[in-house]
DNA sequence: CTGAAAGCGCTTACAG
DNA sequence: CTGAAAGCGCTTACAG
């Protein structure tokens, strides 16, 4: 009582008389406590109201106030507590990343990527690694959301495709953003992965090199991306003359045992495909694996292409030709829109949330042999 | 005022009439507000405090009171703001993971770790990946614990061998668990690889395939890691009569890129050596990449050896034999540490807190050729 | 443009 | 064993 009486009571004296009075508290305050806002209202001689308008920029603060606070605050080194911020303003200041995603290194970027965007405005990111098939899936979420008061979240596929969890959000009015290789929300709630559209670039590279007995390992049927990448890729052959014929797809699991498998099956077709465009970078080493054991050279007897250019892409032997996706870019985009949604800004355009991968030529691929072409 | 002032003065109402005058307050709380310590006390006809202390398993509670607003809770489905009470406690109830490391999988695993053992006892997780060359690099983290009031930090490799971060820490008076390689801090702080010492399974390992002219590409010399794994793996050959020359240890940094550089040079030596030792598995990919571009079979002509059993060493063809650290279980120690240590309670011991890395033979190692013993 | 009061949801003293 | 008051560090709503 007496110090924070003394705070407020005594305001009218002189800036210098503050100085020397609160000396001492100042030393004190740098040694042991955190300042907080009244130790900036009182070095600066006005009230914490006005300290928290300049905190939360607010229009109606005089010049000369608002420079007098903010040199106080420099001197200080005062930064709002965000939690007494959290409470005072009924939000959190917290955004989530919601997860069930095995690829660590897509993780690690996409969460990268996001607390570069929300560090610089203030936010923490709680990071939300959970289990899809588990019983209490959503219950936890809801959980989550509640408990930690997020006012936002970011969903990585494969949980960014389920529509319940949306709804669940939605009911719960928390905003989301949906990482996903399919618009399947109002794009407002998207970072959009353009899978579909860009499979064609690994058809029109399988086609230039010469090859036409094509296949492809999907991935699972319960990942939305799978379906877009395999129509995209079926198509774009269809369009240049080819086929992808039904025994030379197989639906994988994205995962590199099931790569493995799978090249399996189809190299034992007769005759073989010369290509295969596996699912993604997982798949691929599958692939590489089991041409390994059957004596198949990459990519000479058959030439490889995966999906994600993780690092595993770049330090297989061969290389790996591989789609690029620029997932850190998709992390902070995701936590920009979050961010503006809350803040009921513009944020980042439909256009500037859409990605297109683009295909990374390496060693992996190379002209069909026998060569079709005489 | 009227909501808060007929809540706590009237509490001598009797439980039902509570139940009835609460009724559509309780069913509003239920759809749009979350139900509050207040909510509680009112329901089980019991002061705030007493809520506080049944959540906060103070012993001063009677059973039956206990019981009752226990039983209120569990109805409300009512869970304390972990804002508010962090800004009453004056505690954060967060702990920072701090890593300055490329493996991605390293950190995920950490961090799931850290995570699981963090969430159950309503602990969030703040990461935060930073840049141990900046020169802002110590003010930043200073910044970090301070604005976010951390309860405590896990530094993970390599600046956990920082020392003056670890001063700093401690002036802070922020607890930290290092994750280290090498005992640098009292073992309280530490979560602790014994790299040194089960580098001498390698070496063993090596000898028993009949191995004589040995090399080792070791990590930077700014990780301590390295100088372990080196220094360890150097004196098992040593006492199994071998010897490590000079002309055989490489520096590389713990990348792929340096792993084929230190590769080519080692496999130009005459004689060259029949198995490398590589400082992890991402510098063992960049010796796999040398011997492929130079048609050198492993592990016909050259046996190849890494360390962390990352994802990538299985995924390698042919798959690689390395050393496998229980990451996930590192982190959960970290953060159980750290949570001990705030709470002032034993924690886990110090031998709960060393972890020995072992061996997992795969394809890449095989005896020399051709065979010394003939 | 500025401030005094009340409140966010919890806890710490301090009483009984 | 239990509670009334004051406080954590900030903001909102209301005045001027």
């Amino acid at each position: 009582m007496p110090k924070k009486s003394a705070a407020t009571t005594h305001r009218v004296v002189s800036s210098s008389e503050a100085h020397q009075a609160s000396a001492p508290i100042a030393h004190a305050a740098k040694m042991e406590r955190r300042p907080t806002i009244n130790d900036v209202a009182r070095l600066a001689n006005v009230s914490k109201k006005t300290v928290s308008r300049v905190i939360n920029e607010s229009p109606f603060v005089r010049e000369e106030t608002r420079n007098r606070v903010a040199a106080v605050i420099k001197q200080l080194g005062f930064t709002p507590d965000p939690q007494a911020r959290g409470l005072a303003f009924r939000r959190s200041f917290r955004m989530g990343l919601i997860y069930d995603n095995p690829n660590a290194a897509y993780v690690i970027n996409i969460q990268e990527g996001a607390l570069g965007a929300l560090r610089k405005s203030g936010y923490e990111l709680v990071v939300h690694p959970c289990d899809r098939t588990s019983p209490e899936f959503l219950s936890d979420i809801e959980q989550l959301v509640t408990r930690q008061k997020l006012d936002g979240v970011i969903l990585l596929p494969p949980i960014s495709e389920d529509d319940s969890l949306a709804a669940l959000l939605k009911s719960l009015k928390c905003p989301y953003v949906r990482v996903l290789s399919a618009p399947l929300d109002e794009i407002e709630n998207l970072v959009l992965s353009r899978d579909r559209e860009s499979a064609e670039q690994v058809a029109e590279h399988l086609v230039q090199l010469g090859h036409t007995r094509i296949a492809m390992i999907a991935g699972p049927a319960s990942y939305r991306s799978s379906h877009e990448r395999l129509a995209g890729f079926s198509r774009a052959l269809t369009e240049r003359g080819l086929s992808l014929p039904p025994e030379f797809v197989i639906e994988g699991q994205y995962t590199f045992e099931s790569g493995a498998a799978c090249a399996d099956v189809l190299l034992s077709r007769n005759p073989r495909p010369t290509a295969i465009f596996a699912g993604n970078d997982e798949t691929a080493a599958g692939v590489y694996r089991t041409a390994y054991l059957r004596g198949f050279k990459i990519p000479d007897d058959l030439t490889v292409i995966g999906f994600d250019d993780s690092p595993l892409a770049s330090r297989l032997c061969p290389s790996l030709t591989t789609m690029h996706q620029p997932i850190r870019d998709m992390g902070r985009t995701a936590a920009e829109k979050l961010m503006a949604r809350v803040a009921n800004l513009p944020g980042p355009t439909p256009s500037a949330s859409t990605f297109m991968p683009r295909l990374v030529v390496r060693e992996s691929s190379g002209p069909p042999k026998p060569p079709r072409v005489t």
